[in-house]
RNA sequence: GGAGACGUGGCCGAGUGGUCGAAGGCGCUCCCCUGCUAAGGGAGUAGGCGGUUUGUAGCCGUCUCGAGGGUUCGAAUCCCUUCGUCUCCGCCA
């Protein structure tokens, strides 16, 4: 969310970052309604303070017995207190519709992110690893289902499209690729371990971002709870409403949850395989930091996510998302594109945003600067450290062997048990 | 799910209709005193919004005692709703 004072100080600069953003949201439609809004506040506090004077001179009427004057008094503040109801009211509706007008509004991106209209236009940044060449490479839905261990039917049966059932060493898998991301994560990058909800409220969804705008892309119960699209919701909205202290950021912290999504825009894309599913494994890492960190803070992350690829060799490239591709939070995300021999092309395994002081202000979550009084908002960074789902196709496709074993990776081995899965 | 209790400032804890944003204690900050591995004295110590202002300093107004609504000239204090916590029972992984 923006701030109305910023707005309201540089409204040229907001037109400008909303025209890069592609929104047609101007500064003067704002301005208006914050205008209205100041005046009624004003109108409403003096109106306040003369009901509070003369109430408090009955209170001091009845105290010394002279009954006269307070009735007299009371008298006098029949009609003001309708008129202070009637502003109080009105102000409200106004700070309501200025809050409403400010959530649908996408952040304002840093200088640096590229103009561009959609993924084609990003920036590569940097290159890691040679692409393997397979000669006749499967992609990993034949060689999940050669081995058993891919039952995209069965999940069907229970739960419709866009579900997979793994088992056998593919289940294992899952869960070793995960093991493997959060003892790095957390023994080695310092991310705090934590195991969120998945079902919550709505305001944590409002506070990343991801309410109202896209209501269509969630899961809701008849609770009026929704299944969290990505542990980025319940990590960041650890802060919401919180005062922390200089000394406590940055916060980092690590999840591996479930992830679920209704996919509502993506009708025909990606529909074979585990690429594009409702629910996918994330392991997923979010920072909190001060203004000043989270630049820094935003490399960091990317080079803790871009160190789970290196460990398992597979090669992959950064992009510098362009004004078209980044997402309504975030002012600048690197996306990592994981090699897949299977497919022929690199694709999206985790994507690290920075999202400044937009989701803090959404959800209210502030820190206090060492030696100042008012506590300003922190920045909150998200990135998935990676998709676990993607990161197991990745394996599949980039350590397939002739004979549709699957070699495991050095790294896993421990976890696994064993360094081949093949057909049992 | 049933019954009951409770929700106050960083923490503990008073306050059941009148000047209470709120006693007292602890913690913390600053100052003074003391010259010793401790104590004493003083001051300060929530957030939001708005105004004033060069200013995120100060000052002024207002709102906030889990949240929302109501009663009243006036509510932390009364009523309703709701969320949360605890205890007992039931159920259960």
């Amino acid at each position: 969310m923006h701030d109305i004072r910023v707005i309201k100080d540089d409204p040229a600069a907001f037109d400008a970052a909303m025209v890069r953003r592609g929104s047609e949201v101007r500064a003067s439609s704002l301005l208006s309604i914050d205008a209205q809004r100041v005046a009624t506040v004003k109108a409403m506090n003096d109106a306040q303070a003369e009901q509070k004077a003369i109430s408090k001179r009955i209170g001091a009427a009845k105290a010394s017995g002279d009954e006269a004057a307070a009735q007299a008094a009371m008298a006098e503040v029949g009609a003001l207190k309708d008129r202070v109801k009637e502003l109080e009211d009105e102000e409200r509706a106004l700070a309501a519709q200025l809050h409403n007008a400010l959530l649908p509004i996408p952040n304002a991106m840093d200088d640096d992110v590229p103009t561009g209209a959609d993924e084609n236009d990003n920036v590569e940044v940097r290159r890691w690893g040679d692409p393997r060449t397979i000669p006749d490479a499967k992609d990993h839905v034949d060689l999940g289902e050669a081995l058993g261990m891919m039952d995209f039917e069965g999940a069907a049966k229970l739960s419709g499209a866009r579900f997979v059932v793994l088992k056998s060493d593919l289940a294992k898998l899952e869960r070793a690729i995960a093991t493997f991301m959060l003892n790095l994560h957390t023994e080695e990058f310092g991310y705090q371990e934590v195991m969120p909800p998945v079902l919550v409220n709505a305001d944590p969804l409002v506070g990343t971002g991801q309410l109202p705008k896209f209501e269509e892309d969630a899961f809701k119960t008849t609770e009026g709870q929704y299944l969290t699209p990505t542990a980025e919701v319940t990590l960041t909205n650890l802060v919401r409403e919180e005062i922390l202290s200089e000394e406590e950021l940055p916060k980092r912290m690590t999840a591996w949850t479930q992830c679920f999504r209704a996919e509502a825009g993506s009708a025909g894309r990606d529909t074979r395989g585990m690429i594009r599913m409702h629910q996918f494994s994330k392991v997923e890492l979010v920072s909190i930091t001060t203004p000043e960190a989270s630049k820094d803070e935003h490399e960091r992350m990317t080079s803790c996510a871009e160190e789970v690829l290196k460990r398992l060799d597979l090669a992959f490239r950064t992009m510098l998302l362009c004004t078209g591709d980044i997402g309504f939070a975030s002012a600048r995300t690197y996306d990592l594109e994981v090699w897949l021999p299977g497919q022929g092309q690199y694709r999206e395994i985790s994507s690290c945003s920075n999202c400044h002081a937009f989701q803090a202000r959404r959800m209210n979550g502030r820190y206090r600067k060492e030696g100042q009084k008012k506590p300003d908002f922190v920045h909150t960074l998200n990135g998935s450290g990676l998709a676990v789902g993607r990161t197991m196709v990745a394996i599949l496709e980039n350590y397939q062997q002739a004979d549709g074993s699957i070699a495991v990776p050095d790294v896993l081995k421990p976890l696994m048990g064993k360094d081949r899965i093949e057909r049992g």
